[in-house]
RNA sequence: GUGGUUGUAGCUCAGUUGGUUAGAGCGCUGGAUUGUGAUUCCAGAGGUCGCCGGUUCGAACCCGGUCUUCCACCCCA
């Protein structure tokens, strides 16, 4: 059989793997920086547990685990017959793989409220999965990189969360867009315009604004079935860039002012950053658990030409998110870094350093048998001195063996040969330079 | 989930209106060079043309299905 994997999955090389740690490392380096603890959660969640958290997309969207067993014969007969798949579901499916890393981290501050000092900061750095249809920088398997804190609603964590952003993309040498909006000043919009119950509707409309343009929001909105008078409202906001020209819109809505209060505070704290941190007032994102704050970062394309990539990061604050699971309601904010897509424009941007190439700093070669064994005490010797060593396994053609040294990009080599073997010095060949020495181990 | 697109050697790709034995570069193996790689020269190996079926005297090429890739939509990191 012709060996494959699953579509939007993929296997990594060795230089890959060390260039997506590096990314981990930065990443992580600043969550320890600002007090985020790490935990681990499974990646199979109870169905129950993720299903109805992520709107009715992401609920086609979750990956199903089969029940073991003779599932079908406890299925109910009918249901099968009609091969109504929306009610066979859950009697064949107890499982599923997780689709990010909030909602099982809600699970979990629920099931360990008591052994937990709040407010509670965590992160994780973990696979997730989702049943998209694969595109460049989508897959349906990748990482998440996910900072939490929950039971404080303090707005400090709003900006501590935006210079946590900020301090990670600059020392990856990325330049971003932080982009800010809030669920409120949403929620204000759609009251200001006469159509409170249809504000998901409305934010994913305006969401699409630099995509399709305000012809097309304006088109899209009236598709969704909002009027006339409505959409005139609606285009006022889309002209606003400030909060400071959204803030009058909002005058009339207390939930708006809210927002805008609150957006200010998090503006006012959040202090200088090395990349931009703007208000948009288009900004929706889709996960229906948010309440307050929300965050998206993209590569700054003014700094970065050329870049076509969709968002890299985002989070916001979901204050209900506990209490669907029975706890108490505890506040929540997060951010999420996406590092398939940092490492797709890293790489794009060639800004991944060039040390991120096997450590491996002496490679030993030896011509017979006898030089072999004593190669293996030596490697054994320098190992315990610390040295990254390897040893080629066997005493074949020197040119074979250099070969091979030069595919491993082995910075030096070391020949033993009778001659090494009697006098206990060696030649250490620098495979940069091609200089050799004679040193004694 | 909807519509489109892609698939030929390990990799990147040629391949004429359907016609004998499917090519190139790079890589790989061996040799020139039995103590020196990345350079040079010589030789060689490697492909059921994604998979299944159909049309045809004959299919890499035409048709259907399927898987995969990428793109748009949906949504999203």
């Amino acid at each position: 059989m012709k060996p494959s994997i699953p579509k939007g999955t993929r296997d990594f090389l060795p230089g890959e793997v060390r260039r997506r740690n590096y990314i981990f490392d930065v990443i992580r380096r600043y969550f320890h920086r600002y007090g985020y603890q790490p935990i681990e959660t499974p990646v199979m969640e109870n169905l129950s547990t993720l299903t109805g958290k992520y709107g009715e997309e992401g609920d086609r969207l979750l990956f199903k685990v089969l029940n073991n067993g003779d599932f079908l014969g406890k299925a109910d007969a009918d249901d099968l017959k009609n091969k109504d798949s929306n009610a066979v579901l859950p009697q064949i499916s107890k499982r599923g793989l997780r689709y990010d890393l909030t909602v099982p981290f809600a699970r979990y501050v629920v099931m360990h409220q008591n052994d937990l000092a709040f407010p509670f900061k965590r992160y994780a750095i973990a696979p997730v999965w989702r049943a998209d249809r694969p595109q460049k920088g989508r897959y349906n398997e990748f990482y998440q990189c996910d900072a939490d804190v929950v039971g404080s609603d303090s707005l400090l964590y709003e900006a501590e969360l935006t210079q946590l952003l900020d301090d990670v993309f600059a020392e990856l040498g990325l330049r971003t867009v932080i982009r800010l909006n809030h669920r409120k000043i949403l929620a204000g919009l759609a009251e200001i315009a006469g159509h409170a119950d249809r504000m998901m509707d409305i934010t994913i409309a305006i969401d699409k604004l630099d995509k399709i343009g305000e012809a097309g929001v304006e088109k899209e909105l009236r598709e969704r079935g909002v009027d006339e008078a409505a959409v005139g409202i609606i285009k006022q906001f889309l002209g606003a860039t400030s909060l400071d020209s959204v803030a009058p819109l909002l005058q009339d809505s207390a939930v708006g002012r809210q927002g805008i209060a609150e957006l200010q505070e998090v503006f006012a704290t959040a202090g200088t950053l090395t990349n931009r941190l703007e208000f948009d007032v288009t900004l929706a994102r889709g996960l229906n658990y948010y309440t307050g704050c929300i965050y998206e970062v993209e590569v700054d394309t003014e700094a970065h030409p050329g870049i076509q990539m969709g968002s890299i990061a985002g989070g916001g604050r979901y204050a209900d998110l506990t209490g669907i699971f029975g706890g108490r309601d505890l506040s929540g904010v997060g951010i999420s870094f996406g590092a398939e897509r940092i490492y797709d424009v890293l790489e794009e941007l060639s800004l991944f350093p060039a040390d991120t190439s096997e450590d491996l700093e002496y490679l030993l070669l030896c011509l017979d048998d006898a030089s072999l064994a004593h190669g293996f005490q030596l490697q054994r010797r320098m190992r315990r001195s610390g040295l990254h060593t390897d040893l080629y396994p066997t005493a074949a053609k020197l040119g074979k063996m250099m070969k091979y040294a030069d595919q491993r990009n082995a910075p030096k080599v070391i020949i033993i040969g009778s001659r090494e073997v009697e006098s206990g010095q060696y030649t250490v060949k620098n495979m940069r330079t091609g200089e050799q020495e004679v040193v004694g181990f």
